[in-house]
DNA sequence: TCGTGACGCACC
DNA sequence: AAACGGTGCGTCACGA
């Protein structure tokens, strides 16, 4: 028995089964609180599909009382824990989709049998308020929710003393749970801990969802089991090609790392050098612009600036040169290809950890295989995935979602008239302003996202005046959407918030009330393409599911049916908003996902 | 030795 | 009056 521990006043108790003789309590125990406890596990790290990573114990909690379950000791407490969670009618967890993945991958529970009983604290979380901490709201972390809902006590108490366990181990936080003795009393009292949060967060998050978002939280947790099964499945590395490939991003990075060390800058990476390098070789110092704590500044756009000057001399465009693709070839094999190597399980392949509802916007995030940030302009990096053998892969997005969520929310005539007559829109508002196509195009994407005319001004490297008529055109051209913005900003200044298409509650920071629309477009095109994965996993595709990617799911789909496939997932995908449909583009690839990027690169 | 902020760059 | 929204990740630089 560990030492009482108090949480918000209350005495809570940890228990912890020492061998097979305290079953009995525990079984009684968990009898008497069928209808849900919280739940938790803790292993040796977070890797779970790796051939080193153990599960060492799984804890269970209710209001005040905790039982830690050290499975790795012995086959009875295991059978005890499992037992647990099969026999329970509800188990809140906190990010079950982790904890959900290490259940499956290491015991003989499968997901598919706890995700109906499944409340995640982190989701409620999410619903009641989305803003990270940083960002003035609760956060979605264990230790921020309760820093939130239960007290800054209780989460100054469970944040310090993992530090604490880290340096009186002389080692890392990762490390600790890796090597630490699981019958060490600091440990146990952690672990306990955790479930004992999680049931509070959950029984006090529910009633706090706003009334609107109630409808979500089934909603949420079914996407959330959906990512769960594409992260356990995992996408195929083609190893003999992505070792080929770092060879030769090495050898790149090798040589124009040596060519920048000769003209004076060694070590390309660090700003500060690259910019001493470049006066030093007679690039005028004023040309640079500042950064916002005023340091020059050294970006792609000034490297080009310094290629493209008839005053540089052959030396200093070399170094430009050099350094752009230094930093470049470093960052490929760095970011993506060296990632994919180091992370593969023993079948090649590696996991992608999605988290279905993480931006203030709800949209998702993909990390493990960085899905949503691999360089789109060529094929070279995801040509690194394939589709499983016989297969090929299959990529189906929308066509121009948010600006048609935008005509259909707006119901602006003009706008919806131009996405059913299949006009294009970007001329259309370049027409109305009299101003380029290009400009017409940025204009569209920039009010999407809040922007101004000095946004245009920039992207589309128009002049000042053309960027002014642009935006000034496309309200006059759209009254529809100027009403809807100016709805949503008025909704975010009275309330502080605005609430989606969906039901979805979204605070909006006071004088940032433009972002409002993008709130709204940006956060309800995430929950079209979840809709989609509701209904595509309902019809069985989920098993060739291998990413959501924003306005995008790419499957791995057996050549003989890839027709048939591609079909059914533009069909389920495509969606009908306020009468106007956001239509669907499936392409189907060869083996290689970047097969599907290899037409694109000859457009350089 | 770490954690963190600034910066730059990869994307929708 | 105007207003660039949302991410992940690697490096450098700095401070506890």
């Amino acid at each position: 028995m560990c030492p009482a521990l108090k949480v918000a006043g209350d005495a809570v108790e940890i228990n912890v089964l020492e061998d097979a003789s305290d079953i009995p309590e525990f079984v009684k125990w968990v009898k008497a609180n069928k209808a849900g406890l919280g739940c938790d596990t803790e292993t040796t790290g977070l890797d779970w599909w790796s051939e080193s990573f153990r599960l060492r114990t799984v804890q269970f909690g209710n209001h005040s009382t905790a039982y830690v379950v050290p499975v790795e000791v012995s086959e009875d407490l295991w059978d005890a824990a499992v037992g647990a969670i099969r026999f329970l009618d509800k188990l809140a967890f906190q990010n079950a989709p982790y904890d959900l993945l290490v259940l499956d991958s290491q015991t003989e529970l499968n997901m598919e049998d706890i995700w109906p009983k499944v409340t995640d604290s982190k989701i409620l979380g999410h619903l009641v308020d989305s803003r990270a901490r940083k960002e003035g709201g609760s956060g979605h972390s264990l230790e921020d929710l309760t820093r939130c809902y239960i007290g800054n006590d209780v989460a100054d108490k469970i944040k310090g003393s993992m530090a604490e366990l880290a340096r009186s181990m002389k080692t890392t936080k990762a490390k600790v749970f890796e090597t630490i003795d699981v019958w060490h009393g600091g440990y146990l009292t952690y672990a306990g801990m955790d479930p004992v949060l999680t049931y509070r967060l959950a029984k006090k998050l529910g009633p706090l969802v706003p009334v609107s978002a109630r409808k979500l939280i089934r909603f949420e947790h079914k996407v959330a089991e959906i990512c769960s099964y594409m992260s356990r499945t995992g996408f195929l590395l083609d190893v003999e090609y992505t070792k080929a490939l770092s060879e030769r991003l090495h050898l790149e990075e090798l040589e124009y790392t040596q060519i920048c060390r000769d003209l004076q800058c060694e070590n390309p990476w660090s700003t500060d050098q690259c910019a001493n390098a470049l006066i030093f070789l007679g690039y005028p110092i004023d040309n640079f612009d500042r950064t916002k704590t005023g340091k020059l500044k050294v970006d792609g756009s000034l490297l080009e600036r310094v290629m493209g000057d008839k005053r540089s001399s052959d030396m200093l465009k070399l170094l430009a040169h050099s350094i752009d693709r230094a930093k470049s070839a470093r960052k490929r094999r760095q970011t993506w290809v060296d990632k994919f190597l180091g992370q593969r399980d023993r079948d090649d392949r590696c996991f992608a950890n999605i988290n279905s509802i993480q931006a203030r916007t709800a949209r998702m995030s993909i990390t493990g295989i960085p899905a949503q940030t691999l360089p789109g302009n060529d094929a070279e990096v995801r040509n690194c995935f394939v589709a499983d053998e016989g297969h090929v892969i299959v990529s189906t997005d929308y066509s121009n979602m948010e600006l048609r969520f935008l005509a259909a929310h707006s119901q602006d005539p003009t706008m919806l008239a131009a996405f059913r007559d299949g006009d294009d829109l970007h001329q259309l508002t370049a027409d109305a302003a009299g101003v380029s196509r290009k400009a017409g195009k940025t204009t569209n994407f920039c009010v999407v996202f809040g922007g101004g005319w000095k946004a245009v001004h920039e992207q589309a490297g128009v002049g000042e005046e053309e960027a002014k008529a642009a935006v000034e055109g496309f309200w006059k051209t759209y009254p529809g959407v100027k009403k809807l913005a100016d709805k949503l900003t008025q909704e975010a200044r009275r309330n502080g918030y605005i609430t989606t298409a969906s039901g979805r509650r979204l605070y909006v920071d006071r004088g940032r009330e433009y972002s409002a629309l993008n709130y709204f477009i940006q956060s309800g095109s995430r929950d079209i393409t979840c809709r989609a994965l509701v209904r595509m996993h309902e019809a069985g595709l989920t098993k060739y599911m291998r990413l959501p990617i924003h306005d995008e799911v790419v499957f791995s789909v057996p050549y003989a049916h890839r027709l048939k496939a591609a079909k059914m997932t533009a069909e389920l995908m495509a969606e009908t908003i306020k009468g106007l449909e956001i239509p669907t583009d499936p392409e189907i690839g060869g083996r290689s996902w970047g097969s599907l990027y290899e037409l694109e690169h000859t457009k350089h």
